[in-house]
DNA sequence: ATGACTATAATTAGTTT
DNA sequence: TAAACTAATTATAGTCA
């Protein structure tokens, strides 16, 4: 066999596919995982490259919750609510429709979860929970250490890229960001 | 000047660039246009060819709005909301304790099982959380793994990289997307 | 602003380890 | 189960019509 065979064999390359639903399941399921990469990589570029406020929400098919948000999907989720079913000077009418027949009250009225109030948390409790964060940052910081063997140099880019795992992370988001980590990293023995 | 320099006079090709913000505007503006297209495909696919819910916001610069969801943007805010900080039937955030979370068996069967109220706790509680949050650790990644898949039903052909353009349109994205024309439009007297 | 073009960068499907 | 690899496909920065 010549070497330009024996080269073939090794890998065929990236192969055409047509956009439709993956048949098989295992394959189907590394497709997922690795566009779901893409895709965040992407939001990440044009948030930074242009400026722009973007958030992108994916459920897998196994119904998983993956999100990106620049700066944060909290912001840009209210922003994108409030535009769309508050009032506007200029656009009144068209946004009250909307709002009636998106018929959003719950969803934009509810308050989000994480809308912590530190205010009225006595000093034990704030002490209490910034101790819950940085042990929970323990954690996280050794999943990703663990999980990732890549150079530092790539890992540092990766966290660059991604605003949500910067240290400048909004309280919010930041503890979104840990839960998704700890549900991505069933492997590693916390603490 | 001879056809080599020509040719490379016409077009260089793309250049690879820094991932920061762009400094001159018209630059940023045709980014902006040509990575958002790109991102809502990307956006498109991952749905199609997975199965996957994806929903993606993004404001630009200058404060429009533009969307992309399969199914729906709306669809996928609504779960997503309504999974973070929705009430559940049997769990009150505001009363439920860890030791009631632990022995619930929804618990381990929905994806977000941190539907806690957080706030409400005192330190105690919140040690309490801190504790059972590790410990069901793997419990609730395997719960999500044995999880079927569901019937893909976003298997159905997808008009376009946009649906929101498309007639097909369900009534509330057809809202939205009204509303996203608006105002690209500012000429045009909304209705 | 909008679209087409081109060459290079970046993504990723299939394969191997 | 997952990570590394390879090369074909896709995305896109710069340019011009």
């Amino acid at each position: 066999m010549n070497p330009v065979e024996v080269k073939k064999r090794i890998c065929e390359g990236r192969k055409k596919i047509e956009i439709k639903l993956i048949e098989k399941e295992e394959n189907r399921q590394v497709c997922f995982s690795k566009r779901r990469q893409g895709l965040f990589k992407k939001a990440s570029e044009l948030s930074i490259l242009c400026g722009a406020e973007v958030a992108a929400v994916v459920f897998s098919p196994a119904g998983k919750p993956y999100f990106f948000g620049n700066p944060s999907v909290d912001h840009v989720l209210r922003r994108f609510l409030s535009n769309i079913s508050g009032p506007s000077d200029t656009l009144s009418p068209a946004t009250t429709n909307c709002a009636e027949l998106v018929n959003h009250d719950q969803l934009v009225q509810k308050p989000f979860w994480w809308d912590i109030d530190l205010h009225s948390m006595g000093v034990d409790e704030l002490r209490e929970y910034e101790k819950f964060l940085l042990e929970q940052q323990t954690v996280v910081t050794q999943a990703a250490q663990q999980c990732c063997f890549e150079a530092p140099e790539a890992a540092m880019e990766q966290i660059d890229a991604l605003p949500h795992t910067s240290p400048e992370l909004g309280e919010a988001d930041y503890f979104l960001w840990l839960l998704q980590e700890i549900m991505d990293s069933p492997d590693i023995d916390p603490i």
